[in-house]
DNA sequence: AGATTTTATTAGATATATTTAAACAAAAAT
DNA sequence: ATTTTTGTTTAAATATATCTAATAAAATCT
């Protein structure tokens, strides 16, 4: 499997004429050439952009990132970004958890989130372990320390667990507010979506949940058919700016009559313009008051 | 939203050069074009492409397909892969589950299909329901009668049924053979490959649940450092032959010393070559003979 | 077998994406 | 203020994909 330059544009957010730059000027990369001359890259190469590109972002300059060695700038992307956090009870059991799935080990996986869910409930679980956990697998995926296959394995136990618990609540009244959550087309990471569509429910909204890859075609349609007081989407992966902007202008222009929020990759989304109309969650929090909110406002009646 | 001309390639598995013939003689579609000249197809016209295939595969000349007008096309594929089956009460069924579907109506969904579950088991209720529901889908999708947010709606709601039920399983014993389950890169629809890990799970066997879009690498790299005794794959789109036997031949390079099975769409599965090794499951019934058996001899212990 | 239909192959022309290289503009550092 | 670093724009050349058109080969039907 290998990459085009566009492809890595996609991936990177980074233009490819910047990438080429970068490789002239610095040797950021050294991409195999096909028969032809062009350039084609493989995993090695998309991690090593991205790590560069993170790292660039948290202040260092690009010529003093890439006069590094490929384990210099592994040991910097460490020291930027450690995988452990403050609150060590928490590492010890997402670092159990992480062991337990490079062995795909279900059993004990399985065992050791329920006791973290029974403890925490599934939201709390979610903020403390799950979603620090997805991060650390991001992390671990750049430093090639696993492979595509684990990050599926443990992400299908979860997605297992947030529908059991969803499928344990009750169906929702016909009153509350009208949620329809979606990913656009080229994102996949839905589990943060399913978390919300729970933590609505939760507060007794009704979700109409499509998961990832909805062209917007298709939200247009459901719109027009249908009553939705909100519409939350996700905007995780690196994007170009440009794209990132066409399509939430595209979305504003379908959504009139229907707030919009918005939750994810703050680089992206920070970088947007015209989106006064749009609500950005910045945080997990800042979305359960959100939601809460009318939900004690009803019980007043 | 647009396609080349290569995405439908890859999307109907038939060649680009046939595409355009079938253009110029038939008249069979009539793709917007690029500033420059290149083709552009939108979804109205992909579905019309795979009308005609399967007229044609299932015996209709294409010159004599490309004669009858959009509503004839439409009417003679009606005819051909009605909605209907031998089974009104199951049919019945179905048609209210849509209905519900089409409306966003989860709760009625909900309560429905779960009466289903109850009465027919799991695996039971996939076969009568959940199957055929997936296909008149597809069908609808082919008609325009539902957009993709349907079927997303609805195929969610369906994973967590299945969720919900291997998460109430009893785990695993280390005994019983071990399967690895997952899709290629190019395959979205992971709801078979759902109902057969819990139906493995049923028979005390040990799963290993990957999901929809693994590389066959990472495929690779797990299998060289785990036992397992058995690798299940599904192969559902559409590909050109070559595409599907360049995928099924690298997998068995990977899988030297494990027992490769695989399910799906039997126009491409049955024009693959060197596949004496490989199991294929043609049916929902074949697959529980097969993996039922080892747990009745389990049984003998 | 012979005719018809359908698919595959070839070739040269055009469109689009990528490449190199240089010049330019913006931002950051000194 | 000046230099250095960095990113963008432009241009012309090449690679790759797509276009048309004609022909060859294969499959199917009568």
């Amino acid at each position: 499997m290998t990459y085009s330059i566009s492809d890595l544009e996609q991936l990177s957010g980074i233009h490819s004429h910047t990438i080429r730059i970068w490789e002239q000027r610095y040797k950021a990369l050294s991409p195999m050439r096909s028969q032809g001359n062009t350039r084609l890259y493989d995993d090695k190469q998309l991690r090593k952009l991205l790590n560069i590109v993170s790292l660039n972002k948290s202040g260092f300059k690009i010529s003093k990132i890439c006069s590094l060695s490929d384990e210099g700038i592994e040991k910097l992307f460490d020291q930027q970004f450690s995988y452990s956090s403050d609150d060590d009870q928490a590492d010890y059991y997402i670092s159990q958890l992480i062991r337990h799935g490079l062995a795909f080990d279900e059993r004990s996986f399985n065992a050791l989130i329920d006791q973290g869910i029974y403890s925490l409930g599934l939201a709390g679980c979610y903020r403390k372990i799950i979603y620090p956990l997805l991060v650390r697998l991001g992390l671990m995926w750049r430093k090639d320390d696993i492979c595509p296959a684990h990050e599926h394995f443990l992400c299908n136990i979860i997605r297992q667990k947030i529908f059991t618990h969803i499928n344990n609540l009750q169906p929702a009244g016909q009153s509350g507010e009208s949620w329809l959550l979606f990913l656009p087309e080229d994102e996949d990471h839905d589990i943060g979506l399913l978390l919300a569509s729970y933590m609505l429910r939760m507060q007794h909204h009704q979700v109409i949940f499509l998961g990832s890859k909805v062209p917007l075609d298709s939200v247009k349609r459901v719109l027009s058919t249908l009553k939705v007081s909100h519409v939350l989407l996700f905007m995780i992966k690196s994007r170009l700016a440009a794209a990132a902007q066409k399509l939430i202008d595209q979305l504003s222009e379908i959504c009139s009559s229907t707030k919009i929020h918005l939750a994810g990759n703050s680089q992206v989304i920070g970088k947007l313009t015209h989106i006064d109309h749009i609500n950005w969650f910045k945080s997990l929090a800042e979305f359960e008051k959100t939601i809460q909110y009318p939900a004690l406002h009803e019980r007043n009646f």
